[in-house]
DNA sequence: GATGAATGAGTCTTCATTCAT
DNA sequence: GATGAATGAAGACTCATTCAT
């Protein structure tokens, strides 16, 4: 079997079991059962318990950078708007997709030690940050209403976080993501007040 | 000692020590060493590990409910929007004054076993519920903007979320709560959009 | 309370929980519950688990030992057969009065530890040996059939025992108790063989 | 190393421990240290240590069964006399060769709790109730005595059984088993009574 | 590369005993 | 005498990792 392949079924494997029983309950018996491997297998392709998971933590998070593309503002640039519902609609559907993925990152990652929790935390607050910066830049574009950029970063990112967590747990088709994006839009954009109230 | 006290004594120290290293990276040698007592004397106030950190958990949750009351409509209320603002305020100095009680519930809660990760998913599930019960009445009293309830209110509970973890982890002080809350009461009401854009 | 009689109740919850549950299933818990004192009570009355057990049988092995008379030979005494069968009825009335110690003796009172398995070995040494010492008498009076009286005692000695143990587990009664010894007698004084056979 | 052989090794040392110390004396440490493997390894061939004692209890009562051939009555098989004078030989032999199996047995094995004894129970019930269908036999056919079949099953049981414990502790040497046997069954056949007082 | 038997550090939990009140 | 909270030594069991084949 090709090295590569090989290892890419036992990240498989492992992504199935850490996702249903999180880190600590899932023994190395129990990747390799599913993996269907030797024991000393295992440890020719990571280093240790670790590491795998670490793997498809690292492997996760990059995907999702890939899903969101800083929004360009300029006259070739495709609306603002409909920039930030795509990188929504990329978001969404790679954990629609991967339901696993959304498990593994919402519940397991967190709290496996300093170092993992600082990578996590870190990732946030990465992605609060470039939410801050657009912020920033459509403040004073003034497309975007005067606020806090730092709290407000954090909202939104906790929407989205949120409604992920639950369009996986809720078993959501992926044919249901368009809409669920422009209901996230809709409360980002105009908040819940009925507009009549507000003229 | 006062058998009520002892136990208040270990658990404050659970508390302490658990936000520190987590459920899995704690041991009963580290909850007795912080607590001060002998390894028997640990059991005779909790049955296990598990239960001391379930025990912990469950009186947060607690607290975490009466911070939240029902807005309730009617002549003799206070105004729907402060009784919201005044939850959010219960809300976010409970845990800016105990941020111990932030990394134990979104950091550590998470991933123990099934039966733990349901709980809390549950209460989350109820959370958002009561939210979505709310924006219904508000939809009806032409008071909120006509949307998905549901998915709104997670959108909301996010919010929230995000940013407890955030005023916790950045340390904000209590005297920066008001601002935080009509920071995020801002943006759940009115959205990010400019209003300038919308007339 | 009368400090005797406190003693003395201890002991006989000891017994029943001890007959029960064996020596290592019982816990001091069990004792002071089962007897309604304090945990710090027991220690007034016995050094340890240990001491407590080794007064119940070393009572009990008392008590059999005043069971057993040895048979003396003389115009005065009863007829030799009489005193045997006495004997054998006070240990069988023994124990079927008072089950529960044949569980404890049985059962509970070996394998504790060298020290306890040497005591239960010496009283059954000693037991055997009075029973060669009189075998011997009785073939020397022309009694008894020529045999080895070492091996025959133990045959004698374990014929009581198994009979013991059999007519406590199955709760015979009492007045039972003249037809089995007489059965046993029948079988120690002529065995098995049809008498037609040997004739 | 061959898994078989390996648990092989494991057991014997086992034997050996179980019967110097007992069941609760005995830790895992003292079975790994006599068995020269790891801690782990020993949990590789055994549940855990109730497991083992089991395992080397079920071995003997096999074993001992196997030793005892029902008596066939018949033109064509040996005499029953002769039948019955081998069982006890293989059973002697038995214990005379494995003198720890005989500790384990009747000291160590009892009392362990309540399942355990309830095996040894049923064994030893079993074994009597094969007796008293010979015995039942016997007396149809004219060779036994009239007696109560059932008291005087329990009553070779315990001859047997007491002599089995005494000549393992007195450290009989094979070459003396027959001379034993004979003893047994002298006993077992005409009892003490001396035949000359028969007649 | 693949295997899986062996390893042993690490942890939870129990329970007999003590002693201050 | 009586109490029961506190103690801590002891022991069973797990499981990630190694390494000889």
């Amino acid at each position: 079997m090709l090295k590569k392949n090989r290892r890419e079924e036992i990240l498989t494997a492992a992504i199935t079991v850490f996702s249903q029983k999180g880190y600590h309950d899932t023994s190395i018996s129990d990747l390799i059962e599913k993996a269907g491997i030797a024991r000393g297998t295992f440890y020719l392709y990571f280093e240790n318990k670790r590491q795998i998971f670490d793997s498809i933590l690292n492997n996760l998070l990059l995907e999702i950078d890939h899903c969101i593309k800083t929004i360009e503002i300029g006259a070739e640039q495709p609306n603002p708007l409909d920039q930030l519902r795509a990188n929504l609609t990329r978001i969404f559907t790679l954990f629609v997709e991967n339901p696993e993925l959304s498990k593994i990152l919402l519940r397991h990652a967190t709290g496996l030690d300093e170092e993992s929790d600082q990578k996590i935390t870190e990732f946030y607050s990465n992605s609060a940050y470039k939410i801050e910066e657009a912020l920033r830049l459509g403040i004073r574009m003034n497309l975007v209403r005067e606020c806090d950029p730092r709290i407000t970063s954090y909202c939104i990112l906790g929407s989205i976080r949120e409604v992920i967590e639950h369009i996986t747990l809720s078993r959501r088709d992926i044919s249901e993501i368009d809409a669920i994006v422009e209901e996230v839009l809709g409360f980002g954009l105009y908040g819940l007040m009925n507009p009549k109230l507000l003229s």
